[in-house]
DNA sequence: ATGAAAGCGCTAACAC
DNA sequence: GTGTTAGCGCTTTCAT
C-alpha cells in the first residue's frame, strides 16, 4: 500500500523547486540556502511530508532496522532479551523485526531470507533447535551482513556471540540438587547439536563426577524439538519416571522444558521435591508462586538483548570491515526454592 | 545493505536477453516462450536469485507483509494470538512484523508509522492501554489501509474486529465466586478508555446485582498502565487488604494483573483462597501449577489471531474496497480451579 | 545556490 | 516473442 500521498515531486512542483534541491533542504545540505531550507521545510511540515522509507532503502542500501530471530515469543527468556534488544535500539533510532522460529530449520532459512531481502542493517539471532547446518547465515555474513548471535550459536561462524556460562550454571544447579541430598539426578536437555546443550550438559556431568557420582546415561533425556513439542518431554518424564532406580531429582535444560516437567510431574501425582526433586532453567516470573516454589536457573536474558544490540550497532556502525569480534559470557543466577529443598 | 548480489540485469546481461523478458519469464508471462522461461528460470535457481522485495514494493506499492501492533509478547495472551496470526500468515505467503507497543501511545504510533512507512499490506492492533485517540489509526483507514482490530477495539473506526465476550466471561466468572460463598468481591482492571475494561466491568457488575449485592466502588482497581508496572498493582492490592472490610475475593481483568495479584498475595502472606480468593482473565498455561491452582478466565487466543488474519487477507484480498464489516465475538472458558474453592 | 539527470531493482505499457 | 522505455521516490554526482 501506498499511503503517503505527498512525495518530494509533490513539494518540488508546489515551491517551484527541483527536486534535488527540496532533498537536498529536507536533508539540510549546506549547498542550499536558508531561505529556501526554511521554505521547504514548513510546507513539508504543513503537508505532513514523511519521506518514504522503502525508497530510501532502495537508493542507499540502508534501512535502520534490524530483525530478531527466535524460537518462540512465547517463552520468557526471549521475550525478555527483546526487551533488552529494543532498549538500545530505540533510543539509537532503529526499528526491529521480530519473527518466530518455531524449532524449525524451514522456518529459520524463510525468516532470515524475508528480512535480509525487506532489507535491515543487521540480524540477532537464536538458532532453532533442528539448525544443523549454517550455511545460510554463513552465505550473509561473508557478503557483510553484520550478524550478532546470543544463546544458541554457533562456532562455525565468526562473529559477535553474547551467552551465558552454561557450564557453571548447570554446575552449581546440580551441585545444589547433591548438596539437598539427591543421589540420583536426571538431565533433561534440547537437542545435542545446539551450543547450549554441551555446556548445561558438561556442567551437570562434572559436577556429579567431582562429587563421586558416576554419570548414568540413561538419566539423560534429550528432547529433539526443544521442547516445543509436549509429547516429547512427556515421554522423556515418563521414561524416567519407570525405571526401577527412578531419579530422585531431575535437572532441565530450558525454559519450556522446565515448565512442562513441573506440569507433568503434578499430572502423575509425584510429590516434589518428596518423591521427584526439580530444578532448572527458566526466565519465568512465576518461580516463586508455583506448587511448590519452583527452583530456578536464571539467564540475565535483558542483559543478553542489550548487549547484542550493542555489539551489532558497533559492527553496522564501523567504517571498516570489522574482524576482531567477542563472545561475552555472563552469568546464570541459581534461585533455591522449595522444589529442590532437602528432602 | 544489499545482499542480494544477483540482480534481474546481471541475468539479461549474462543470458543476452533484456531486463524485460527476464522479468517477465520469470513471473511466467504467457507472451514469453517455453524455451526462454526454460532458460532462465534455471540460470536463475542456479545463480540463487531472489527478487529484490524492496524494489518490488516500491513498484507495486504491496509487501505481502502484515503488521502487528501488540503491548507486549511477554504475555501468554499476545504470543498465542500471534501464533494464530502466523498460521495463517504463511499458508498464505504473507510474512508478519511484530512490534510492542509496551502500553506506551508514543510508541504505538512510531510502530505504526514505521510499519506503514515499511509499506505493510495491512495492519493488526490491539490497542495500548494510554490510548484514548485513535486519529493516527483513523488516517490510515481512511486512506484505504485495510486495518483490523482484536481483544483492545475502538468504536470510531468502522472496520473488522475480533474480541471476546467480555460481559459474559466476567459475568461467570464472578457468578462462580458468589456460588463459592463470596461475598466481598474486589475488580482489578485496566484503564477504563480500553474497550475490554468496560465489558468486563459490566459483567462484574451484574453478576453482583443479580445476585443482590450492591456494587461498591471501593472494591474496583483501575491499573492506569495496564498491569505493566508492577507497583500500581501492588498499590491496588495494598489498598484492598487494607481495608476494613477487607474483599474476600478479587476478580482480575488481565493476564499481568492475574499473576502479579497472585504474586502480591504470597508476598503477604495471604492464604488463597481462605483468606483472599482470586480469579482472573489469563492465558497462562502454568494455571494448574501454581500454587494454588489458579482459577482462570482463558480467552481462545490463537484462534483470535488466525480469525483476525483471515479478515484482514479479506479486505487485502478484494478487489472492490471493503464497506461492509463485521466484529466477531468469541466465548471464554472458565476453569475452576483451588484458587476460588468454597471456602 | 540550484537544477538536470542517472540510477537503486523491478514491472509494465508500448513498441517492434 | 522479445526489446525499449518510463517510472515507483529518493539520493547523488555533475553541471550551471
Amino acid at each position: 500500500m501506498n499511503l503517503d500521498t505527498i512525495t518530494i515531486r509533490d513539494i518540488a512542483r508546489e515551491l517551484k523547486l527541483s527536486v534535488s534541491t527540496v532533498s537536498k533542504a529536507l536533508r539540510d545540505s549546506y549547498e542550499i540556502s536558508e531561505k529556501t531550507k526554511k521554505l521547504v521545510s514548513e510546507y513539508a511540515a504543513a503537508h505532513n511530508y514523511r519521506p518514504n522509507p522503502i525508497a530510501q532503502s532502495l537508493k542507499k542500501g540502508q534501512s535502520k532496522s534490524v530483525g530478531i530471530v527466535v524460537s518462540s515469543v512465547d517463552n520468557q527468556f526471549y521475550s525478555q532479551v527483546i526487551n533488552g534488544i529494543e532498549s538500545v535500539a530505540y533510543k539509537e533510532g532503529y526499528n526491529i523485526f521480530i519473527t518466530q522460529t518455531h524449532e524449525s530449520f524451514d522456518l529459520e532459512l524463510k525468516n532470515v531470507t524475508h528480512l535480509t531481502h525487506r532489507s535491515i542493517d543487521g540480524l540477532l539471532i537464536s538458532l532453532s533447535s533442528e539448525t544443523k547446518d549454517v550455511e545460510h547465515l554463513q552465505a550473509l555474513h561473508k557478503k557483510g551482513l553484520p550478524i550478532v548471535f546470543f544463546d544458541r550459536v554457533t562456532d562455525d561462524i565468526n562473529t559477535h556471540k553474547v551467552i551465558v556460562d552454561n557450564f557453571n550454571g548447570a554446575y552449581n544447579a546440580t551441585l545444589h540438587l547433591l548438596q539437598s541430598g539427591y543421589k540420583r539426578i536426571a538431565h533433561i536437555t534440547s537437542p545435542a547439536q545446539l551450543s547450549i546443550t554441551g555446556g548445561r550438559l558438561n556442567g551437570y556431568k562434572q559436577a556429579l563426577t567431582d562429587n563421586g557420582i558416576a554419570v548414568d546415561e540413561r538419566y539423560i533425556k534429550y528432547c529433539m524439538h526443544g521442547g516445543k513439542d509436549f509429547d516429547e518431554i512427556e515421554q522423556a518424564v515418563n521414561e524416567l519416571l519407570a525405571m526401577k532406580e527412578r531419579p530422585d531429582a531431575i535437572f532441565t535444560a530450558s525454559d519450556r522444558i522446565t515448565t512442562s516437567v513441573l506440569s507433568l510431574l503434578h499430572k502423575n501425582n509425584i510429590a516434589i521435591p518428596q518423591q521427584v526433586a526439580l530444578l532448572g532453567f527458566t526466565n519465568t516470573l512465576l518461580g516463586e508462586v508455583l506448587n511448590p516454589s519452583l527452583s530456578t536457573v536464571v539467564q540475565p536474558a535483558f542483559e543478553i538483548g542489550k548487549q547484542s544490540m550493542e555489539l551489532l550497532l558497533g559492527i553496522i556502525k564501523s567504517k571498516h570491515p570489522v574482524t576482531k569480534f567477542e563472545t561475552r559470557v555472563l552469568p546464570t543466577a541459581l534461585f533455591e526454592r522449595n522444589s529442590s529443598r532437602r528432602s
